[in-house]
DNA sequence: GAGTGGTCTAGACCACTCC
DNA sequence: GAGTGGTCTAGACCACTCC
């Protein structure tokens, strides 16, 4: 690492509280997470572990550091942001808190990948009602270039009529028929993405986006209800019209909170349960 | 606090590492919380912040300090355990991450309880379609001494037949039924719970587990289906039978992981959504 | 002003991984 | 043995709360 190319700017600000830090009051202030509340503060403060958290996710969102790469040290972070490897030690717990980055002692601290079975748990909840969870096999129905309708123009942030792209597949769980999702996503981003290339992908779906269109999904937001099935999902299922199915319908985000994702699914619960922890 | 009064029992093991520590290798040795792996490992290390973090949950268990009030500072905690403020806040940290402390700054730190608005949203999901999520109102059906079928027994850690206590409810939702429930509870734990006192009581039902009955529900995991309403269902929730209704089954847990309560509730979501946060 | 938790530093040794 | 993260200590100052 050389520290010596780091720029000014690249270091955080406000570290000059104990008079020990050479404090490059250099940049612009890193706001903190503000809470919604009634007096809104003049002044902005973020405690420096924040800001260091932040310079690492720009990092990440730079693709300085890509899923499943071993990021520097902490030593040699602490070297190139001018903090001690405990404030660094701090950022990084949050990131390995929120799964953006997977510590393993003796070895470093990598960043998260969906190119992993225990992350696939993590974004499909439906445990078998006996025996272990099972990977999912998709089929892939279709994949077309839509326009945004008002309804995903707004869960994904983009304006009516924008280029969005439309993906529908059934997931088998133990052979059997148990999701019929469809799946939107901005055109922009998911250019190029075919029916072809999503069947020929070995591993989960958002594996493919991180690896061949350089979006990782960080978290999501589902909303749970219980419908009848139509005609559609009754003939993809393989259940009589009317069967009452889950539906769970996603908002999922990469860095920075941005939505690129918003998806709808139906869910045979016959012998699987959509599992929750709750604490 | 009498930091005297403390045997030798109380303290932490295994802390002669850096030898700066008085080292009191007295007591038991406190398991770490073993993984179920292949090679069962023959001697049994703790980190000293995780034997902390035992101590502290004892103390609660046993009604030390009580849902509400304040815990001892970080430097009573330590002079008290003989270990340094930054271990008693690494154990510290990790139970407000699980919601069993709260920290409040230039305050101090207290032991959750469920007499807060917060912590009844993290156990009920359902949020409405429109306007912010509302406290929900019971209207108690039934409060009866039942005794245990094998499936709750099981689900309870009892054996069949022992004693249990059955309530059954629906939640209103901004003045819609909107949850039918059925809870199962150990008859011995619970002795003494009636409908009248269910009902005389103003504020959530885990509140009143805990301060009448000692008991803290500390985590729960739900499994959830959609099934059709049946008679019973559709009259009490006012729809119409067939209705697909989301079936959430919980079973909740209280300090170590013990099991005290199983629950069955049927949702309906056609002006609410259960809602789940992935990452 | 006193007391609380919150942040930050510096430095030590431990457990684990890889060579 | 070298390098990594993991734990632990000691001590400083900051932000916040309550008096």
């Amino acid at each position: 690492m050389n520290s010596a190319g780091m720029s000014e700017e690249n270091k955080p600000v406000g570290s000059d509280h104990s008079a020990n830090k050479p404090a490059s009051s250099v940049g612009s202030a890193v706001a903190a997470s503000a809470s919604a509340d009634t007096s809104a503060p003049v002044t902005v403060y973020a405690p420096l572990y924040q800001q260091i958290k932040g310079l690492i996710t720009q990092g990440l969102q730079a693709g300085e550091w890509r899923p499943g790469e071993m990021i520097p040290s902490e030593m040699e972070l602490a070297k190139r942001y001018g903090v001690s490897q405990g404030t660094v030690r701090k950022a990084v717990d949050d990131l390995a808190t929120e799964h953006i980055l997977i510590r393993r002692q003796g070895k470093g601290t990598f960043v998260a990948t969906h190119h992993e079975e225990k992350v696939s748990f993590r974004f499909l909840r439906l445990v078998p009602d006996e025996g272990e969870p099972t990977y999912p096999q998709s089929q892939f129905l279709a994949c077309k270039r839509m326009r945004a309708t008002p309804e995903v123009a707004d869960s994904l942030a983009l304006a009516t009529g924008d280029a969005v792209i439309l993906v529908k597949r059934i997931l088998y769980l133990q052979e059997r028929p148990t999701v019929l999702e469809e799946i939107w996503l901005p055109g922009l981003q998911f250019k190029g993405l075919t029916a072809e290339r999503l069947a020929a992908y070995k591993g989960p779906m958002y594996g493919l986006f991180e690896t061949e269109f350089g979006t990782r999904m960080i978290r999501a937001s589902e909303k749970i209800r219980a419908v009848a099935a139509d005609q559609a999902c009754a003939e993809s299922l393989k259940v009589t019209v009317g069967t009452p199915l889950l539906l769970v319908e996603r908002v999922a985000f990469t860095y920075g909170d941005q939505a690129v994702e918003w998806r709808r699914g139906f869910y045979r619960t016959d012998h699987h349960a959509y599992r929750n922890e709750l604490s």
